[in-house]
DNA sequence: CCTAAACTAAACTGATCAGTTTATATTCAT
DNA sequence: ATGAATATAAACTGATCAGTTTAGTTTAGG
C-alpha cells in the first residue's frame, strides 16, 4: 500500500499532483474531475501530471489507494478491547459515526458508489481496508466480553454488522440524500446511545436466575 | 405527480421515450447517459426526443418523478396495522429488504447518491416518496401497537429509523461497494429475523411484574 | 385521399476534455 | 558553471457529446 512503490515515478511534485487530484476526485467524481482542474488545483503542469501517471485512470486509483490507507489508520484504536460492553460500544459508535458522517466518510462512500461500475475493484478494496476491519475488530471485542460473561451472541457476524447499522440511523440516509451534511454533538449522542441500548438489550448477558 | 402533466407536450411516443430513458440513466447515470443511446434504446430519433424535452436535464428530471411515483406505489400496504408486532415486523423488514435490495432499490439510490450535487432536490424528493413514506407508517403502527400494550417505545422517530437500519445489515453495504449483488431467501431471512428478535428484544413490552 | 402534425435519418455546430507536442525554463548534483 | 533531469505554458489533436437543422417520410383524422 506504500504510494511511493509501485509504477509510478518519482519526483520532487509528485506529492502535490496527489494531494490535487484527492481534493478534485473527492470533490467531483472521476468523470466531473477534469485533468486540467486537477492540474492547476496541484499548480502544477498538465505535462508534469501526465509524466507521473500515464492516464487519469491510474491517477485516481492512486488516489484511492491513499484513500484506503488513510481510512485504514483512522480505524486503529477504535475499540477499547478490555472495557466492559457500554463503555467500549459507546465509544465505538461514537468514533464509527464520527468517521462515516466526516466529509472523508461522505466523499469516499459516494465515490465507491458512483463509480462502482468504472472501478469495480474500489468498492471491494475500500470495504476490506475500513468496514470490514472495524467488523473483525467489534468481533474480536464480543468473543473477549463473551468470555468475560458479558454479552451472549450467536451470530457474531450478524451482531457486528447489526451495530454498525443502528449507528447510522436517521443521520446516515440524511447525509447521502443531501438533506443534512453537519450533525451536532447532541444528534450523534441520541443514536450512538440509541444503539448501545438496543445492542445491549439484544445480547447483554441475561442475570442468571439461580435455579 | 402525474407524468402526462406539467411542461411535456403529449405525443405518441412520449411513454418510449421514457421508457428508454429510464433505462439508460438508472444504468448508466446522468453524465454517462448519451443522449443519442437514449434515443436508440427508445426506438426514436433524437429530433422527436427534443420535441418532447428541451433538454437532457429535464427529461431526467421526468424520469426520476417517476421513479419517485414508483416508489410510492411500492410502499403501500407495506405494514399490517392490526398484526401482533412479530407478524407485522418480520413482514415489513422482509418487503423493506426486497425493495431495498431490488435492482430498482439499488439503481435509484445509486443515482441519487451520484447525482447529488448535479441535482440536490431529487435526493430529498425520493427520501420523501419513500424512506420518509415507510417511517410514517411504521410510526403509525408503533403507536397502534403501544395502545394494545405490545410496545414501549420512547422515541418513535429513532425506532423507526433503527429497525429501517437495522434491515440494511450486512448485505446492503456489500450491495452498495459491488461486493453481491443478488441475495438468496436465506440471507435474507436471516437479516430478517435478526432485525425483529433486536427490534423485540428492545422495545417489546416488558411482561408486567405485578407487585 | 389529402393535409397537418408527428416523426425520421443524418449531417452539422460548438463545446469540453483527455492526452500530446513543442519550445523554453528551472533545478540540482557533480 | 554545466548538463541532465525535471518542470512549464500554451497550442494542438482527436474524440465525444448536447443540441440544431434540414429535407424528407409516416401517420391518422376529416
Amino acid at each position: 500500500m506504500n504510494i511511493e512503490t509501485g509504477t509510478v515515478r518519482s519526483g520532487r511534485k509528485l506529492a502535490q499532483v496527489l494531494e490535487g487530484a484527492r481534493e478534485v476526485f473527492l470533490r467531483d467524481g472521476f468523470e466531473g474531475a477534469s485533468v486540467d482542474d486537477i492540474a492547476k488545483c496541484a499548480c502544477v503542469s498538465k505535462a508534469t501530471l501526465y509524466s507521473y501517471f500515464n492516464d487519469k485512470r491510474l491517477l485516481f486509483i492512486e488516489v484511492a489507494k491513499a484513500e484506503c490507507c488513510r481510512q485504514e489508520a483512522s480505524t486503529d484504536e477504535m475499540i477499547a478491547l478490555h472495557a466492559p460492553p457500554e463503555k467500549a460500544l459507546r465509544a465505538a459508535a461514537e468514533q464509527m459515526m464520527r468517521l462515516i458522517l466526516s466529509p472523508f466518510g461522505k466523499n469516499v462512500f459516494r465515490i465507491c458508489v458512483a463509480e462502482a461500475d468504472r472501478f469495480p475493484e474500489l468498492g471491494k478494496e475500500f470495504w476490506e481496508s475500513g468496514p470490514a476491519r472495524i467488523r473483525a475488530k467489534m468481533i474480536a471485542y464480543f468473543q473477549q466480553a463473551m468470555d468475560r460473561g458479558e454479552l451472549e451472541i450467536e451470530d457474531c457476524d450478524l451482531a457486528a454488522d447489526q451495530f454498525a447499522e443502528l449507528c447510522k440511523s436517521d443521520l446516515f440516509p440524511k447525509l447521502m440524500f443531501g438533506i443534512q451534511d453537519r450533525f451536532s454533538d447532541a444528534e450523534i449522542a441520541r443514536v450512538a446511545d440509541g444503539a448501545v441500548e438496543m445492542f445491549m438489550a439484544r445480547y447483554g448477558a441475561k442475570p442468571k436466575t439461580s435455579a
